[in-house]
DNA sequence: GTTATTAGTTGTAGGGTGCAAGCAAATGAT
DNA sequence: ATCATTTGCTTGCACCCTACAACTAATAAC
């Protein structure tokens, strides 16, 4: 199990952590930073490490919460969705040369069996964006 | 689909390397650090540093390789594999608690497909052990 | 208005990782 | 046999990810 984990770490190099953030933004609209921590199960300030490192390649924006002065809201770029068109696009291209071998059913299943896994996991540990 | 790895990692919070190092040793007799690195997709010197790891913890013993004096044979200790029957105890509970839902079939599904893609992604990149 | 709480940042420390340099044993060329 | 090369492994270094603790700024409670 552990197995897929390590080889798809290393066949994917690229800016891990990055992408995560980026593809949370993606489909969540504008986030706090808290929230997004706890959607990514990490501590706050790591991800306030990342935000400020996509903030400074401009994939990310903040601008203040209107209704709370210490707060700021999260979107993503367009230069970010493209980055992370790109980085998902990298990665698919890795499983599907991985997968050439799998038809159509086993793929959509596998596919269907990680998303209900992870959303149980996330239950299990109470960890969702808001 | 990098959710699960994600949350996963977060449930698991116990020696993430040591594990895996101890996993590979667990089925596959003595090895080298070389073909042990290969086999995690991790680099010989970061194997090497784990390895030591688990000596001194007395997890894992090295014995000189009779046909060549520069490298040696690891082999798992009782120790190790009392040590890694635990965290698999572990990590399977927090994998039955989150698919408690789940039917004997999706599961055995789910793994045999897990089980395949590690296979396919090891094909991909060349990493096995001998 | 003073105190407590909350959102985020920064300091610090610990691990994991890879690359490059080094060391010792083995292999190959002469 | 001798010396150069290759091979297996370890160590030095630098970088990233991570969490916890201490701190600042702003809000909420009283």
């Amino acid at each position: 199990m552990g197995r897929v984990g390590r080889q798809l770490r290393a066949a994917f190099k690229s800016d891990p952590a990055a992408i995560g953030v980026l593809y949370q933004l993606s489909r969540s609209g504008p986030v706090r930073i808290s929230a997004l921590a706890n959607a990514l199960a990490l501590d706050v300030s790591t991800t306030s490490r990342h935000v400020r490192g996509l903030e400074t390649d401009e994939l990310v924006e903040r601008q203040a919460d209107p209704e709370d002065g210490r707060a700021t809201l999260l979107h993503i770029t367009e230069a970010g969705r493209q980055f992370l068109a790109d980085a998902i696009a990298e990665r698919s291209a890795v499983l599907r040369a991985a997968t050439a071998g799998w038809d159509e059913h086993d793929l959509t299943a596998l596919n269907h069996y990680l998303a209900r896994l992870a959303d149980d996991l996330a239950n299990l540990t109470g960890e969702t964006l808001a």
